[in-house]
DNA sequence: GAATAAATGAGATTCATTCTCAACAAGGAC
DNA sequence: GTCCTTGTTGAGAATGAATCTCATTTATTC
């Protein structure tokens, strides 16, 4: 398989940082990326057990800050008081409407937005890195659900 | 003292559940809103201490979720694996930006990005209850700070 | 091939939050 | 009033995601 993209990027964010891109890693980037949906680490953990890839929890749980600063994921919201992420290279940003009843997540685009947000910044003279917009309520499928009864 | 608007809210909302405005919920609820800025469960159960209401730290985990879905306060935001909420009945909703270096959080207007929110609610059928909107990175002060190093 | 610095897994620990449970109050029916 | 149901509370136990510790291993530099 050819080098990915994702991996030269953290590849080389981990050297600036005198950091190696070791196996455990690699394999977790890999995980990462394989996954076209957000987790949770533990989510993360299971798919590197299926892919028989030997990382513990602990290398999970230390990369995730890495890739995170890496930019290559961000973290996207929080759910059952678990931190959820995504991976975002390759990925238009975008916000999250989060139903409070049956848990379905769905993604907009965020062009509309993002500009008042960029002159905001600038206004405060704030150096935005990242930021998250989650919008909870019912999506239309539990609001129909609770009309019919 | 008057009776404040906010406690009727508060009691009307609890009558319609078959839920009494009690005396310690009353005694939070007044501390919620004797606050003028972003709070955690441990700070308010400190000014309820201070205060001199005898309430047990478990009531206000109890109490919370019962401020939150009357609408009276909000969840701003998750800070330091706490999470952080603010009253919002008279105050207009606005949006967070947080440095990631002194933790400092100011806000600002959400005026110009509601009616985008709102329109995108009303196409997808999204019954939009709450949201959050949170930017974080480096505030001028930090920013200029890192600068001179 | 020493010396140094980074990386890892396993398991212990932390700590915000939730849960359990026994005791207590309020309100309605009679 | 008493009985009964339902809600409320404090205290402390339990939970569990996330972090930390530490002994061991691995890579890099000189
Ligand atoms: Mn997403
Ligand atoms: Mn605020
Ligand atoms: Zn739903
Ligand atoms: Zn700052």
């Amino acid at each position: 398989m050819q080098e990915q993209e994702y991996e030269q990027i953290f590849s080389r964010f981990l050297a600036k940082k005198g950091l190696r891109l070791t196996l455990p890693r690699k394999q977790i980037l890999d995980a990462v990326f394989s996954l076209h949906s957000h987790f949770d680490a533990e989510q993360l953990f299971d798919v590197l057990r299926i892919r028989n890839a030997e990382v513990s929890l602990a290398t999970v749980y230390r990369t995730l800050p890495l890739l995170l600063e890496s930019g290559l994921i961000q973290h996207s919201m929080r759910q059952e008081s678990r931190d959820v992420y995504e991976h975002i290279f390759g990925h238009p940003r975008h916000l999250h409407w989060i139903c409070r009843q049956c848990g379905s997540v769905s993604e907009t685009s965020l062009d509309d937005i993002m500009p008042y947000l960029e002159r905001s910044a600038r206004e405060q003279h704030f150096e935005l890195e990242d930021f998250s917009l989650n919008l909870m309520g019912l999506c239309w499928r539990c609001k129909n659900e609770n009309r019919n009864q």
